[in-house]
DNA sequence: GTACATTTGGAACAAAATCGTCGAATAAAG
DNA sequence: CTTTATTCGACGATTTTGTTCCAAATGTAC
């Protein structure tokens, strides 16, 4: 099993899911990407929706590296909760396979897309309640329970996601409001 | 035959085709974006293809009367050439479904789109030709044979639309190339 | 070299998708 | 009401697509 090999075919497929979404995307267009034989994708993989899932998990653990890299860069807690819903608002609509995954029947593929989402959240959760928790012991906010906070903030984003589904909207206007949102959230738990 | 059901087709499978190039779109995709039922399709149009053609039909017009409105609006005749082949090359690659429509077999495609564009080749030598024997009049170009300047500028041109269809180059490195070359042609023209 | 595991792709096939047609239903017009 | 324009559901024929199977090719260790 050539990690090579499969590394090679699951950027190929996030190209052409990219461009095409899930549905419209086929095993000879995924093959053809990656140079190889249709059946050859059956070795390193099961099916379909597992290549895909490969292919989020992979911008996923990209998505993650980038995160940290921005959090590491902010100071204060505060701007750094706000680098990370920025970079994630911002890859979620650009890069994400998981955005232009939509084409038929909306709920169906949201469930889809939720059900990959759900490996993740816990590690989201964990993430946001690490700055929170961090932000406290600067004083920088009030002494809230991390967890539950992080849950609020996640879910809250999570809200913000749908519209972004649906619509094409901008990302920009999304990210003002989510940003509003999030200043709620500052004012409310900032000393 | 309600133009305005038409229009709204032609419209909605614009949008569509420019989404997913015109193999991957299929009537269902059209009709459920103009909001019809698939047969109410074959209402109006004989098949996929001519719908295609309605919608780079129109979409033609649409560049026609955008290229009318800057080479009015500019007024030497090598400012009028220059924003020509700047708005032909920008639209050819932006909102072009004639650019998104390569899916398989390129030249396959390709000979498809040629036949569709040869319709409005004349139309574009005319015009070119125009602009110079504009200029000449102005004296700002040489006596040359206008028609004949026109054909291969134009034909230089598609020259430049190729790479832009098998590659998904950036339109600024073609413009700035084409621009090198038409700056060619005035240098070989101009007084 | 042989023996073995890894990797590839051609052929085949069942299931799904897709195009385009037909006829009936509905709306508009006269 | 009669006629005409427009829409849509259902259907058959054909093509596409996902997946499997198997043999060929390639690499690897002895």
């Amino acid at each position: 099993m050539s990690a090579n090999s499969k590394q090679q075919i699951i950027e190929a497929a996030g190209i052409v899911f990219e461009r095409y979404g899930f549905k419209k995307t086929t095993m000879d267009d995924i093959a053809y990407a990656a140079g190889k034989g249709k059946s050859s994708l059956y070795y390193y993989f099961k099916n379909k929706e597992e290549v895909f899932e490969a292919v989020v998990a992979h911008e996923a653990r990209q998505l993650v590296a980038e995160i940290n890299k921005a959090i590491d860069a902010s100071n204060s807690a505060v701007n750094k909760l706000r680098s990370y819903v920025n970079i994630r608002m911002k890859r979620f609509v650009q890069r994400g396979n998981l955005a232009t995954a939509l084409n038929d029947n909306f709920l169906a593929t949201f469930a889809f897309i939720e059900k990959i989402q759900n490996n993740y959240r816990d590690f989201e959760v964990e993430m946001i309640a690490g700055i929170i928790n961090e932000g406290i012991e600067k004083r920088e906010f009030k002494p809230v329970d991390a967890n539950f906070t992080a849950e609020a903030i996640l879910t809250c984003m999570i809200g913000f996601e749908v519209p972004l589904l649906t619509k094409t909207k901008t990302t920009e206007e999304s990210v003002k409001k989510i940003n509003n949102v999030i200043d709620m959230f500052f004012y409310g738990i900032c000393t």
